[in-house]
DNA sequence: ATGGCGTGGCTGCCACGA
C-alpha cells in the first residue's frame, strides 16, 4: 500500500500536473495541502474520474486540505485540529480506510519571527501534539503526514545557515517536532535513510530545484503498527520538474499488506 | 541583506507562502 503527502499549491491550477502524478506513481492513499480553493470549487469530479474516492476541508483563498483514495471509502474520523474552537483555518483532516488510520496535515508557516503567526504556529504544534498521543497506541496502524513547515535537522536543508532565522527552521518549532517524535513515532523517509540528503520544497526561484538548493518538510509519522510495516519511503521528484509544477514534490512510503491471520500461517511455512 | 517566483482573489494590485 502506497501513501503519500503532497503540498500542491493551488488545486486546480495544479490539477493537471495532479492526475498526471496520480496515473505515474498510482499511490493508494494521497494527503493534499494548500488546496488555496473554497469548498465549492474544489474539482471532485476529475478526482473522481480518476479512480479516487475523495474527501477535503477548503478554504478561501489560503489553506484547504484534501484526502483521496483508491482503495476503498474514507471513513471521515475529523475535520478541524482540535484544541481550539477559535481557530478556522483549514489544515486538519483525518479518515479511516484499509484498516488504516490516516492524517493529513497542513502546520502553519509562521514566519514572520517572531510575530503572531509564528505564535500561531507553536501553538498549533502543541494542539498536534497533544492530539497526535491519543492516536499513537492505537492498535491499528496510523499514518501522521503532510506539510510541517519544520526542517527538522541540519541534514535536511541544505544551506542551513540561509534558514537559521526562518520560522521553519527556528529552535522552537524543530523542539517542538522531536518532541512529537519522542511520543515513539518514526519519521519514516529518515528512518529508512538515516544518513541521506532528501528535499521535499524547492524555491521557485534562483534555479533552486536545478541546483537541489532543498528542505524537507514534508513528513510521514508512523505509529508502532505502521513502522512494523513500512518497506519503503521517499520523494518522488519526478513532478518538480514538470511544468507549472507545485513548489513541493510528494513525499510517500509503502507499506507492507497486512499479514495473513490464522489458518493461512501452515501454507506460508510450506 | 535583499529579492527572487507563484497562486488566488478582485481588478491593477494585495496577501501569503517557505
Amino acid at each position: 500500500m502506497k501513501i503519500a503527502t503532497y503540498n500542491v499549491n493551488g488545486i486546480n491550477g495544479r490539477l493537471p500536473v495532479l492526475l498526471k502524478w496520480l496515473a505515474l506513481a498510482q499511490p493508494d492513499i494521497v494527503c493534499l495541502q494548500e488546496l488555496k480553493a473554497p469548498q465549492e470549487k474544489f474539482p471532485e469530479t476529475p478526482i473522481r474520474d480518476a479512480g479516487y474516492d475523495v474527501i477535503w476541508h477548503g478554504q478561501s483563498r489560503w489553506n484547504g486540505v484534501a484526502m483521496l483514495s483508491r482503495i476503498g471509502e474514507l471513513h471521515e474520523t475529523r475535520r478541524g485540529l482540535p484544541g481550539d474552537p477559535r481557530d478556522e483555518q483549514s489544515r486538519y483532516i483525518e479518515a479511516a480506510v484499509g484498516g488504516i488510520l490516516v492524517a493529513g496535515l497542513y502546520l502553519p508557516n509562521g514566519n514572520p519571527w517572531p510575530g503572531p503567526k509564528y505564535d500561531y504556529k507553536l501553538q498549533w504544534m502543541a494542539r498536534l501534539d497533544t492530539h497526535l498521543e491519543t492516536l499513537f497506541d492505537l492498535k491499528a496502524p496510523v499514518v501522521a503526514c503532510g506539510d510541517y513547515n519544520v526542517i527538522p535537522t541540519d541534514l535536511d536543508v541544505y544551506k542551513p545557515e540561509n534558514w537559521k532565522d526562518d520560522a521553519l527552521f527556528s529552535p522552537e518549532a524543530r523542539a517542538a517536532f522531536q518532541g512529537i517524535l519522542d511520543q515513539g513515532w518514526t519519521d519514516a523517509i529518515r528512518h529508512l535513510h538515516p544518513d541521506e540528503r532528501i528535499y521535499s520544497f524547492w524555491d521557485y526561484w534562483r534555479r533552486s530545484y536545478e541546483r537541489n538548493a532543498g528542505i524537507r518538510i514534508d513528513h510521514l509519522l508512523l505509529n508502532k503498527a505502521a513502522a512494523k510495516r513500512l518497506k519503503a519511503a521517499g520523494v518522488d521528484t519526478r513532478p518538480r520538474g514538470w511544468e507549472k509544477s507545485s513548489d513541493h514534490a510528494p513525499a510517500w512510503i509503502e507499506l507492507a499488506d497486512e499479514r495473513p491471520k490464522g489458518k493461512n500461517e501452515r501454507t506460508r511455512r510450506c
